[in-house]
RNA sequence: GCGCCCGUAGCUCAGUUGGAUAGAGCAUCAGGCUUCGAACCUGAGGGUCGGGAGUUCGAAUCUCUCCGGGCGCGCCA
């Protein structure tokens, strides 16, 4: 309806280069937005008062010629100029019915948008470390990312869902060594817990099916393990003291027994997120392991390219990669003085390997506590010739959960922290998702527990189903009484007079919202904003709830019952698209 | 110190390609169920858009500056 609208003022504005208007006039120009009041029509325009300057012209003159130029059409009943020169737009009396029948006529199709041209999108998000579960962190921004891919879909882009698994380097180490230290206790030994180590129950599980798996081929005396290593936090380095009880553990097992612990902990870990994430609705196409990535040597290949552009250089005995030439505070190491490349140094060739898979544009969901990196990421793409602007991060601000008012802590090392498992079942997927795409992404976000548990008014998750719901209950109560609507009857009914049966503020105002749903996909899908679509959702609930209250839908009056029907059943869907892009259910009773 | 995010009604937040009188939920107050689901609806009060300066026909929105809060600033990932 609104690119229609637009359509037709920019013929109107081309039409006047020339004559009113010098030149040629960028067609970006012109827009038109919902008119916020009533008085001013349904749409209104400010291209005149954009224009008028550069054109030498005063506002309102220039929005009346434009008004004159506006080529023939069925939708615009008047048009006229208002204010400082606005054009406001008032449109057929039948404009929202007859979007009404294009909502039955699409069905889940409507509001998606199929573009010639399709982007395509590589969207990573999540890609948690598999060193223990996902808390409550990554349930937002498995949230954010899978909102966001369904509505980058919707939008018309080609959409591909990645988690890029990082199971190489000394993160995955760690976890090995502390399920290794577990594992040696609940074999008898006792042997302090290393300070840098992961602590949290979760390890447990994984020691005792080693035990079950390899009974006890992995068992050393404590005296073994601990004999001459250096001090642990406090008195010593956490870091050294962890770096040589994985040597240790490497040099009593040898690389076969290590590389085990190794590869089982990350399984299992990686399991168990795969898992959560199926819980949550989450699904991703491609499962990208860092270990195959590196092993495949592409890593040493980009950096054999950065080399030949001269944009590596040898100091203090480490490898750095020429970042500040591409907007960087400072160069960055990608290989470290002992010879083991930078993570960073994976991203690069990561990146790049994305670019060369035919990816449009790139978007990693990430954690607000990473934005100092993307920088350099980008820095990489650049000195490849990609575009910088190419990538995109998103950030996703910090969780924060309450219960009873009191905010809980957390922090991954320590042994208490809120899972996302836990979060779910205490309160569910629907008030999980809507919970944390409620809020801008850039926003931090507090997290009532006791709310998105409440079925009170409150809760803004039932308000959105409850008006779903409440629409099956109609079509229930409809069949038990026996009365009639035929959809094909319905459409033809509308078609013939559906302004006159469906006036009134509330229906005028429930239907006007109806037709905002398209518009609403486009614009949140260009802003990366899922909780645009989330507000919206609400005042589309809020307007049905509205007009229910207002006007009985199942009347004796042939017409008027199967026009009320048909409109509710257009909301209804809208609010089931819009739900299964947020990846919420629509019930169909509560 | 530098970088990013945030500051809008009592509370939690929408509103950034600059538009007309700044919105919603909760809370408060006043109303609405013998009839399709009251998990709902109708109405009212409530604002120096953190402060200041600038850009222009027009600024919550753009620029500068200051104040306050969060996060980051490794040869970790």
């Amino acid at each position: 309806m609104k690119n229609e609208l637009r359509e037709l003022l920019q013929a109107a504005v081309r039409s006047l280069e020339g004559s009113l208007l010098p030149g040629p006039i960028d067609a970006s120009a012109v827009t038109v937005e919902r008119a916020r009041d009533v008085q001013h029509g349904d749409f209104a325009c400010n291209v005149a008062m954009r224009l008028a300057k550069s054109a030498g012209r005063n506002p309102r003159e220039l929005a009346a010629a434009i008004i004159a130029a506006l080529p023939a059409n069925t939708l615009i009943d008047r048009a006229e100029v208002a204010g400082a020169g606005f054009i406001n737009l008032h449109l057929a009396k039948d404009r929202y019915t007859r979007e009404l029948l294009r909502v039955h006529e699409l069905g889940d199709r409507y509001g998606r948008n199929e573009p010639p041209h399709r982007r395509k999108v590589l969207l990573e998000f999540v890609s948690a470390n598999p060193t223990g579960p996902l808390h409550v962190g990554h349930g937002r921004q498995a949230a954010f990312g899978d909102a966001l891919g369904s509505l980058l879909a919707a939008a018309g882009d080609e959409v591909v869902r990645e988690y890029y698994i990082n199971d190489a380097g000394r993160q995955t180490e760690i976890l090995a060594v502390s399920v290794w230290v577990r594992y040696l206790e609940a074999g008898g030994e006792s042997l302090p817990f290393p300070q840098n180590g992961y602590r949290g129950d979760y390890i447990r599980p994984v020691a005792l099916h080693l035990h079950e798996r390899y009974g006890t081929r992995f068992m050393q005396p404590a005296a073994a393990v601990l004999e001459s290593l250096p001090a642990d936090a406090p008195e010593g380095d956490k870091e050294k003291y962890i770096d040589a009880l994985i040597a240790r553990c490497q040099q009593l097992l040898g690389a076969a027994g290590w590389q085990s612990i190794l590869e089982d902990s990350i399984a299992e870990m990686l399991a168990e997120i795969r898992d959560d994430l199926e819980g949550y609705r989450v699904r991703f196409d491609h499962w990208v392991s860092e270990r195959a990535f590196t092993q495949s040597g592409a890593i040493d290949r980009a950096l054999e390219r950065l080399r030949k552009l001269d944009l590596l250089y040898v100091k203090d005995g480490a490898t750095w990669f020429r970042a500040s030439q591409f907007g960087d505070d400072e160069d960055r190491v990608v290989i470290r003085d002992n010879g083991i490349k930078t993570y960073f140094a994976s991203d690069i060739a990561y990146h790049l390997d994305k670019r060369e898979r035919g990816y449009d544009v790139l978007i990693d969901v990430l954690g607000a506590d990473h934005h100092g990196y993307v920088t350099r990421v980008r820095g990489g793409l650049q000195a490849f010739g990609h575009p910088g602007e190419c990538l995109e991060a998103p950030l996703i601000q910090l969780v924060a959960l309450y219960r009873n008012g009191e905010k809980l802590s957390m922090g991954k090392r320590e042994a208490n922290f809120v899972t996302l498992r836990q979060l779910r079942e205490e309160v569910g997927n629907d008030a999980c998702r809507i919970f944390y795409l409620m809020r801008s992404n850039d926003q931090s976000l507090d997290f009532d527990l006791e709310l998105a548990k409440s079925k009170s008014n409150e809760n803004p998750v039932f308000y959105i189903q409850y008006a779903h719901a409440r629409v099956a209950s109609v079509m229930k109560e409809l069949g038990a009484r026996s009365l009639g609507y035929e959809p094909q009857a319905a459409g033809e009914i509308i078609a013939r007079r559906g302004a006159e049966l469906l006036a009134g503020p509330h229906a005028e105002a429930m239907l006007a919202s109806l037709s905002r749903y398209p518009e609403v996909i486009e614009q949140a899908a260009a802003q990366r904003a899922p909780h645009a679509l989330v507000h919206y959702l609400r005042d589309l609930a809020t307007s049905l709830h509205a007009f229910y209250n207002a006007e009985r839908v199942l009347v004796s009056d042939d017409e008027l019952r199967q026009a009320r029907i048909h409109a509710l059943r257009a909301v209804q869907c809208v609010l089931r698209n819009g739900l299964a892009i947020l990846g919420v259910s629509a019930p169909e009773s509560m």
